[in-house]
DNA sequence: CACGTGCATGAGTTT
DNA sequence: AACTCATGCACGTGT
């Protein structure tokens, strides 16, 4: 019988003296079944000569069609499925090898089919039941469903791969065999079927709570529970618990509040230590529960306990929990990271499996994030011969606190009550653990109040830390060996991968991963002492899916978990991937990046797209109409200020005609026409044609649109290549001027946040703003409360005196940056003229397309540009007399906007920068790019003047 | 001044 | 809303 394990997937029972023999094998031989499961399967009779108790199987479950009689027992008319279910005899033959010849009863998981086979309350719900009431359709979608899941049924080498690349594209398949079995189907086979969730209520019912036929991720998400302890009874999926009648309603899906606490050892690990026996219902079980985790959006208990946590936060963890129902939870999960099957080389799958630690489930809730994971691989080999048990308990990835000289470990108040001795004094006690090596380790279990909680940590940790060179982001593993109930400490370096985007969530380091396998686990260790641990070192759940997907795949491969590799599997053909140096701005990445940093892992594209729009919104602010500003002189300069905040202008597009004539072209708000206007004219953000006192012939949105749709079209097109070029330009310009320290802080004022938080730098290391005391002099302190802000030119105050100084500063800065961007702009000349001359190209031929067209419509070539970019060289453009929002004294925007760009201007004349800073409308291309080039400059000048005391050290 | 200790804070997560 | 926990920080102690 191979495995120690149940067979029963449902139960996992082991190191039990007493087996008995199951159903047969497609393989061979028979299922071996605890002696409890194989008492109860001996007792299963589902027809005392057809069909008595209506418990049976009465359609194939690969056609769905009827049965002869709907009998078992006439074996001549079926086959059982190794994986539960019956198929009839074409199937059973077309479908071979997968289906076996059985007399008996059938086990295992069918594709309809599930038992909740808890003790007493075992449910076998025939599947006639079912088919009464369930549209065909949707039985063949369960058809369908079931045969993805067949699709697990092929000889071991292959079947592993599959697995391997199901599990890892999914990430991790979710198992929980303790009395929670998670089944899906996979789409791999079937990608367009409907996903399934069923419902079982904690009565025993169950219930087809949605068949979403629509959905392009097929998935069954089931979920089985119960209350009671132990199982009386081993029928994995017999009949089939779906049950027509009485389907209904419930929410959740297939959950019939069965949680057994008790039994600990994973069934699902018999597919995984038994080679030959493995080919059936855990695998079908993964990777059922991959794709389920797709679908449902069911607060399922799966979700919660067979998919990873973090995702399933939402759902209750019936792990944790016990009683609870689990759910499937569906996870999107990125296309793009489906692993290959060649990461198993092995032919093992090598999943990593996150288990519910085996004891204190009930006692505390213990979230996914840290529950062990193990992979099948290191399962499989872990299932051998036992002289010890090792239990895994939980495992944390380590915060830059944990890893840091401090030497504290913080650890997880659940996993400490439920793990570690009580301690009612803060200080706690001594607690001895050991490491992988074989070190043993005294380290101060304490608890510090918190909150009316308690927040406990591991003291004196950095050693230890030190000795097993972790880092932030690296995991620990806390395990248990029986007998004795040593506790052992493992650890798994994090992998580079895993580093950059998932720390743990990062997205890996936390995140829970969509997928986390969850049984519970006892596992058999076949090497007593301390390497064994690092079997356990598992990473974390990833956000990602496919970043965990590869986590796992380099994992395995981890040379830091030595002991399986080079004991057992010597797989290390990801080792020098992993090893790779890993940069330390990856790692330091990484390391900042907590569970919960979720916000600040904002993709650098939306960063830019962020950004963009912010200049945009830049360029298409105007003074607040009817506000006279009061002008304030900082540094001599004059800056006008304004009590209200800026309004927003309607957005148009420049083109440059033949005659170098900027024009401006805006769309009317009701016609939507463009129309063509003086280039110098401010609109405000509503505009319509009755407004265009420019042109008196197109005043009338009924007035034909001057400019055809082709050159429309080219306009746009323009303006859309524009914009890309501008994207690329500041993701250069970004990275290669990062700003630091004041540069930083003026772009963050100039620009928003969202210059200095490009997407890298938005990973930083804490989300807070440090403390502000008093005579902080930082961006956020010196602003003056809100609508407040004046002072005058010769006031001392703190805010005046820290505005002047940093706009000197700023202004030196600029300076020499712009020094610099010359001497850069002059080596890269010949890329760029390359560049300017693909956008002159472009720019050209929507010149001629204009000018051709102009011919026939008047309308002269146009290049795009933003709203008020009309600037004339060497000047601050905010355009001229917007009427009527410009004021027509001296004090314009456009006075202001040029005195507060007057040092700048200085500091470019004399370094030969003027051109730099705008350009003359020379031409069309050269327009064109000037404009975008030189926008983020001109916008640096053209700070909003009301906006110059507070930010005064902007610009 | 450096380091250690214990509590406070607040972002993120879970209920 | 409550809770968790990573981390900041004040304060005490040691060098």
């Amino acid at each position: 019988m191979g495995s120690r394990i149940c067979m029963n997937v449902l139960c996992g029972t082991t190191n039990t003296h007493e087996w008995k023999k199951g159903w047969p094998l497609r393989s061979g031989g028979f299922a071996h079944l605890c002696f409890k499961c194989g008492a109860a399967y001996e007792k299963l009779v589902y027809c005392d000569k057809f069909h008595a108790g209506e418990t049976g199987w009465r359609d194939c479950s690969l056609c769905r069609k009827p049965l002869h009689c709907g009998c078992i027992v006439s074996k001549s008319l079926y086959e059982c499925l190794d994986y539960g279910g019956v198929g009839c005899i074409s199937c059973a033959k077309s479908s071979q090898p997968r289906v076996i010849q059985n007399d008996d009863v059938l086990n295992g998981f069918g594709g309809l089919k599930i038992s909740n086979y808890s003790d007493r309350q075992s449910t076998v719900v025939q599947n006639g039941a079912f088919s009464n009431t369930v549209d065909e359709g949707k039985l063949l979608q369960l058809c369908k469903i079931m045969e993805a899941n067949e699709s697990n049924l092929l000889p071991q080498p292959q079947r592993g791969d599959i697995n391997v690349s199901l599990v890892q594209k999914k990430q991790e398949e979710v198992i929980n065999h303790n009395g929670e079995v998670g089944l899906g189907f996979s789409s791999t086979t079937q990608p367009s079927i409907g996903s399934l969730t069923f419902s079982k209520s904690d009565n025993g019912r169950t219930m087809i709570e949605d068949m979403n036929k629509s959905s392009s991720q097929p998935s069954l998400s089931m979920t089985l529970g119960s209350p009671s302890a132990t199982p009386s009874f081993v029928l994995p999926f017999p009949g089939g618990l779906v049950d027509g009648r009485e389907q209904s309603k419930t929410p959740s899906s297939f959950q019939q509040g069965h949680g057994r606490e008790q039994s600990m050892t994973p069934s699902f690990q018999q597919g995984l230590v038994d080679g030959r026996e493995q080919s059936k219902t855990p695998l079908s079980f993964q990777q059922g529960l991959v794709d389920g985790r797709e679908q449902s959006k069911t607060p399922s208990s799966f979700q919660q306990g067979l998919v990873d946590g973090r995702e399933q936060s939402k759902t209750p963890s019936s792990f944790q929990q016990g009683q609870k129902s689990r759910p499937i939870l569906p996870k999107p999960l990125k296309p793009a990271v489906t692993m290959s099957s060649e990461t198993n080389k092995g032919g093992f799958p090598n999943v990593r499996v996150a288990r519910p630690p085996a004891e204190g489930r009930g006692k505390n809730q213990l979230l996914p994030r840290y529950w062990p994971r193990i992979t099948d691989q290191e399962l499989q080999k872990l299932s051998g011969d036992l002289n010890s048990t090792i239990v895994p308990l939980f495992e944390k990835v380590l915060s830059a606190s944990d890893a840091g000289r401090i030497g504290r470990l913080v650890l997880p108040k659940a996993c400490a009550e439920a793990y570690f001795p009580p301690i009612s004094q803060s200080e706690g006690l001594p607690i001895r653990i050991q490491d992988v090596k074989g070190n043993e380790w005294m380290f101060q279990f304490r608890f510090w109040p918190n909150n009316n909680s308690r927040m406990y940590v591991l003291e004196g940790v950095t050693p230890c830390i030190q000795s097993m060179q972790l880092q932030a982001g690296d995991t620990v593993t806390f395990s248990r060996i029986d007998p004795g109930g040593r506790l052992v400490m493992g650890f798994r370096k994090a992998s580079k991968s895993l580093d950059m985007q998932d720390p743990q969530t990062s997205m890996l380091p936390n995140g829970s991963t969509p997928g986390e396998t969850s049984c519970p686990s006892v596992v058999e260790n076949p090497a007593t002492g301390s390497g064994h641990l690092g079997l356990f070192q598992t990473n974390t759940g990833s956000k990602d899916p496919h970043l965990h997907a590869l986590s796992e795949h380099l994992h395995l491969t981890d040379g830091d978990m030595s002991l399986h590799k080079n004991d057992y599997h010597g797989h290390r053909t990801s080792e020098d991937l992993l090893q790779q140096p890993v940069s330390n701005s990856d790692k330091k990445r990484a390391r900042n990046i907590g569970p919960k940093s979720k916000r600040l892992l904002m993709h650098s594209e939306d960063v830019l797209e962020l950004r963009l729009t912010w200049e945009e919104a830049q360029d298409l602010l105007r003074p607040p109409p009817s506000v006279k500003p009061s002008i304030v002189t900082i540094e001599d300069h004059e800056f006008e200020e304004y009590d209200e905040p800026p309004v927003f202008g309607k957005r148009s597009l420049f083109t440059a005609s033949s005659s170098e004539r900027q024009e401006q072209w805006a769309q009317c708000d009701d016609c939507s026409k463009w129309r063509r206007l003086p280039a110098d004219v401010l609109l405000p953000p509503k505009w319509t044609c009755s407004e265009n006192s420019w042109d008196t012939s197109r005043r009338s949105c009924s007035a034909p649109e001057e400019m055809s749709q082709k050159d429309l079209d080219s306009l746009l097109r323009a303006s859309k290549d524009l914009k890309k070029r501008r994207i690329i330009e500041n993701c250069t310009e970004a990275q290669e001027h990062e700003p630091s320290g004041l540069d930083a802080l003026a772009s963050a004022a100039i620009l928003g946040d969202n210059v200095v938080d490009s997407g890298e730098q938005s990973v930083g290391a804490t989300t807070r703003h440090p403390r502000h005391r008093p005579g902080c002099t930082c961006i956020v302190c010196i602003q003056p409360p809100s609508g407040k802000g004046k002072h005058k030119p010769t006031c001392t105050c703190n805010v005046c005196l820290t505005v002047r100084r940093r706009f000197k500063t700023l202004m030196m800065r600029k300076k020499k940056r712009q020094s610099e961007r010359e001497a850069e702009n002059a080596q890269k000349d010949n890329n760029n003229h390359k560049d300017e001359s693909e956008i002159n190209g472009t720019s050209t031929e929507v010149g001629l397309h204009m000018n051709h067209s102009s011919e026939n419509g008047g309308c002269q070539s146009r290049i795009e540009a933003d709203v008020a970019e009309s600037s004339s060289a060497g000047q601050i453009d905010l355009n001229c007399e917007p009427n009527p929002y410009v004021q027509a004294s001296g004090l314009t925007l456009l006075r202001l906007a040029d005195a507060a760009s007057q040092p700048l201007n200085n500091y470019m004349k004399e370094s030969c920068l003027t051109n730099m800073m705008c350009e003359p409308q020379a031409g069309i291309g050269s327009s064109l790019l000037t404009q975008a080039t030189d926008e983020s400059e001109r916008r640096l000048s053209a700070v909003a003047p009301w906006d110059c005391e507070g930010r005064g050290d902007a610009d």
